[in-house]
DNA sequence: AATAAGGTGACAGATCATGTCACCTATAAG
DNA sequence: CTTATAGGTGACATGATCTGTCACCTTATT
């Protein structure tokens, strides 16, 4: 094998091993221990940061920061990712606001100037979101690595009520109608929150707390942990397909849709501090809704149309 | 200069100009005739697909498929591409489905087991939708390389009327609430329109047809295309801050918030046969609108929340 | 002290890369 | 039909680079 490609090998052998020695090297790619050590040299040339570790149990060990091996695209995939990124970026700091400056133009570099002609086209014809989405999340990326190890951070979070602190140990992070949300344990109350990022004002590390094991707990699972209080009101209605259909575009954990009988049902739970949200959400659905129990909850919707009537005139 | 990096500058320098001869690569790179034709082997068996033209003013060209030079990306830079590939790829059929296939393998070959460990892991805590977006938009790539390339195309398109045959030249594409939806002139109709993709039933290029010249018409002021028709009806109300947050989250190029005194107003036009859908649009911001005109809007609205109220019981 | 890991220097032989030169094929312009 | 310009081949000598071997050194663990 020539030198170029084997060095090239080696390049995603040491990647992916992350540890070796030179006995390593020399039975995978069949050298001899001179060449081995020479291969190393030319591959710390090139900026790979191998440290070495003298003495019995030593070793190669490759340090964090390295670039990976070179991928190679074709134009159509730059298309792809360029996109993606563009898609990503639009939603104002995203967790990887900062990175995605520098991939674009490792990009941009590698490309023909008609290809990148086409690129700028593209994303003057191409969009995820209608709008713009101004607003922003702070600390995403931390609370990011929170989730991921499962560590309790704390934070100062501007709620309804003012300022509080609170301990959280954050489970997932999820974006939705411009902002982003996070999803967390809250050690302190020991329940589910959802919070919105932009409203946490500060945010630190609370090393001394031991988090809950959340493993099994991923974002598509995480409503599961959702516990109405005992004060919670159950409500019940019927709802149309077209009803269905607007749900699944916006719902809660607290709510689920239910077949019966050849009907589509709306059943779920909400607090009594939250009746104003509730009647706000159905009133959405319009015509789609009916039979709504419990009455007190029909009578409230009453209440908030007869109001909208009465302030039309 | 070493061979190897010699070869890997070329592959830049090949890409970038797309059409080069031997004369060029024997002064760019200071090498004899004989060697830039034996790299020009080397790179032909590293894959690089040129085609050679004979003769007088001949040369070598690059052939469009091509692989593009190789990045190197740093770890954390894998994660923002894979994550933002992933939000992309949630949106059913995106306009590179295919292609992101071939890139996540790419991605998780170089990355060591505790890094695509990490990536797992962070899907599972990172999503760019609350839900699940499951509505297929069809030929969504056909409809962006004729918005890219201005070409006419025919499509067959399932209206509220039945299907219907009709000319457009698509301007551009933008999801949203879980559908494709393409921003187009009809040709026949010599008017903007919006189609929803997955509405599309069948589609072929209308080759004879030569196109408006949109070049200036991107995605960001496609709406100024849009005119009401002459029986379009004006209307205007206040807006609380509330309201027109609401606004800027789901909105229509008929419509737009102007501050008038210190007050925010929603103005704009509806076509007779909107009825209907505005008023359903206007129920949803509910306490949020005042003031509402024309009077026969505010009855119709009125209209609809007595119905409400009647289907209550 | 023994062992197992990395590290150096020297050298010969093998392999590879390069430039030169002579000569061939294909195409377009005049 | 000639000339100019483009790519393409084969042969060969020279020099550069790569490789394996061998002797010997340093560092850390047991």
């Amino acid at each position: 094998m020539k030198k170029a490609e084997r060095i090239n090998q080696m390049l995603r052998y040491i990647n992916q091993k992350q540890r070796f020695t030179l006995t390593d090297l020399i039975n995978k790619f069949d050298i001899s221990k001179r060449t081995a050590l020479r291969d190393i040299e030319a591959l710390e040339e090139m900026g790979v940061p191998l440290y070495a570790e003298y003495g019995r149990y030593g070793g190669y060990r490759l340090v964090r920061t390295m670039n990976l091996p070179p991928i190679t695209f074709t134009s159509h995939e730059v298309f792809a990712l360029y996109f993606a990124m563009q898609a990503i970026k639009s939603l104002a700091r995203s967790p990887f606001q900062v990175t995605f400056q520098s991939i674009s133009e490792k990009f941009l570099e590698s490309v023909s100037p008609k290809q990148r002609e086409q690129i700028d086209n593209m994303l003057n014809r191409l969009s995820f979101f209608h709008g713009n989405q101004p607003h922003e999340g702070h600390f995403l990326e931390v609370i990011l690595m929170a989730a991921i190890e499962q560590k309790v951070i704390r934070i100062e979070y501007a709620g309804a009520k003012g300022p509080t602190d609170r301990s959280i140990q954050p489970i997932a992070l999820y974006a939705r109608k411009g902002y982003w949300y996070c999803q967390a344990y809250d050690v302190e109350k020991t329940a589910y929150r959802v919070f919105r990022c932009d409203r946490v004002l500060s945010l630190k590390d609370a090393n001394e707390e031991h988090g809950l094991d959340l493993k099994e707990i991923t974002i598509h699972n995480a409503h599961s942990l959702w516990k109405p209080t005992d004060q919670a009101i159950s409500f019940s209605c019927r709802i149309t397909a077209e009803g269905a259909e607007k749900f699944k575009q916006e719902n809660y954990p607290s709510m689920k849709i239910t077949e019966k009988e050849e009907e589509l049902y709306l059943t779920g739970t909400y607090e009594p501090a939250e009746i104003n949200f509730i009647v706000n959400y159905l009133a959405g659905f319009g015509k789609s809704l009916s039979g709504i129990e419990p009455s007190s909850l029909k009578e409230e919707l009453r209440q908030y149309y007869t109001d909208l009537i009465r302030s039309l005139s």
